[in-house]
DNA sequence: TGGGGTTAT
DNA sequence: ATAACCC
């Protein structure tokens, strides 16, 4: 659903910055269309917490332990050959003295990740997140203001913070250079800011769209930033040695290019569109035929808050009804706690599994059925009433997907949590709430936009 | 590979 | 419900 501002009086907040610059005419007529993206990564963000939460291991190689897996690690460990994802075998291998702590419970780390996009929030409000450890903000309505309080002699003393990518000159008559140069300084602020408040660092990456903010954040590595200008573009994409290495091409579809003899971005900037189109449809095509040549018009998407909940626990065998159903106990326990503070309500329940298989890279399988209203009503206070009748509907999506008469194997249980709906979610036919912003007090959604989608709920 | 997330079909 | 993508 597509609404102009045309239609609303007065303008307001309550819009994301995108929708302000598609449909409005206050852009000024001549002005550049050029947007100031930026991209956030923390450095080793789980490592950082831990040693945020316990001081002793600052100074000590550490890793993040999820069952044989080290996630993540510091640089203390990342300078004596420990990688992420390494397994946690061949990282005492390589680094005997490597510290561990077990990171399977991400309560801390998730914490701290919304924090990190709360503080972002507050310079702009358009902050997309990507995982727990990186987030997009759209810098060009604060860039454009901070050029309108400058005098003309301010304007000319202006200076990049941090590097400038390929060591490009900044031309100080360009107003594209000009613009990125002040989204750098506002990128300053913001790491400052997270240093300063939350005590952790990262990098930034400045440019005129996601991709190459993104691209462009990782080139000084840890606690740095760098801005992208626009003439480099084509040497940061070049930069990449494989097209997997390009963000939106993902393994498929990597696999899917190998068989048509493309491997490097120039491969595929140059490859016949039209064949292409027909390989892989139309839509993905044209995307990542358009991300070879740098050019991403995806608007920065404000993420809110969360989409779904979800707990999930990956073992070496599962093959009794009882120890799934004791498993599925745990996970749900942990779920009604975390929706429990959000304050927002569930409508959908989600079971989800994997089968033991020896090759299948990824199976997973999931049954969903909406959760019973009288349920959802004592979500909340006692979370001890909904247990019982929870788990008997999870066990029933249990057995439509295992057949528990025949042997079985498992080697993961989910649950996740999603239809997530406000209390006070105005109802078909009762649009006067129709501007009224959430009342609600908790956590996100006081401090989130009123949003068109929360209007027309039809149950 | 873990323990999460998102959107598109 | 699955498949793709991201970390």
């Amino acid at each position: 659903m597509e609404w102009t501002v045309a239609h609303r009086a007065p303008l307001s907040m309550e819009f994301s910055s995108q929708e302000y610059w598609i449909h409005d005419e206050l852009e000024p007529a001549g002005s550049s269309s050029c947007r100031v993206i930026v991209h956030v990564d923390l450095d080793c963000f789980y490592a950082q917490v831990e040693m945020i939460s316990n001081p002793e291991l600052k100074d000590k190689p550490l890793g993040v332990q999820q069952k044989y897996l080290v996630v993540t690690c510091n640089y203390e460990a990342r300078k004596l050959g420990v990688k992420k994802l390494m397994s946690v075998r061949d990282a005492k291998e390589k680094c005997p003295q490597l510290v561990l702590v077990n990171g399977e419970d991400l309560t801390r780390y998730r914490e701290m990740s919304y924090k990190v996009t709360e503080l972002l929030e507050e310079f702009s409000p358009v902050v997309e997140r990507l995982g727990f450890d990186e987030n997009f903000v759209d810098l060009t309505e604060m860039v454009e203001k901070r050029l309108e309080q400058l005098q003309s002699d301010e304007l000319s003393a202006l200076t990049v913070s941090g590097h400038v990518y390929n060591n490009q000159p900044v031309n100080p008559r360009d107003t594209l250079h000009i613009r990125l140069l002040v989204g750098s300084q506002i990128v300053a602020e913001m790491r400052e800011a997270m240093y300063q408040q939350l005590g952790l660092t990262g990098c930034a990456g400045v440019a005129s769209n996601k991709l190459l903010a993104k691209l462009v954040s990782g080139v000084f590595k840890p606690n740095q930033q760098t801005v992208l200008l626009p003439e480099s573009s084509q040497e940061l994409i070049h930069s990449l040695n494989h097209i997997k290495e390009m963000p939106g091409i993902g393994y498929k579809t990597t696999k899917r290019l190998e068989a048509l003899g493309i491997s490097s971005v120039r491969d595929l900037q140059t490859f016949p569109s039209k064949v292409l189109e027909k390989e892989l449809g139309i839509s993905v095509a044209q995307r990542i035929q358009k991300l070879s040549f740098g050019e991403d018009d995806s608007p920065v998407t404000p993420s809110g808050p969360p989409q779904s909940f979800s707990e999930e626990d990956s073992f070496k065998k599962c093959s009794s009804e009882v120890e799934a159903k004791t498993k599925i106990e745990e996970l749900l326990a942990s779920l009604l706690n975390r929706v429990c503070q959000d304050g927002r309500k569930p409508h959908t329940i989600r079971l989800i599994i994997r089968r033991y298989s020896s090759e299948k890279h990824y199976n997973r399988e999931s049954r969903q059925c909406p959760i019973p209203s009288h349920i959802i009503q004592k979500l909340g206070a006692g979370n001890y009433d909904v247990m019982t009748p929870m788990v008997d509907i999870l066990m029933k999506l249990f057995r439509n997907m295992v057949n528990v008469k025949v042997p079985f194997h498992l080697t993961l249980l989910s649950v996740c949590f999603c239809n997530l709906k406000s209390l006070n979610t105005a109802k078909k036919g009762t649009m006067d709430y129709y501007l009224t912003p959430s009342l609600s007090t908790t956590s996100h959604a006081g401090k989130r936009s009123f949003k068109m989608k929360d209007c027309h709920m039809e149950d």
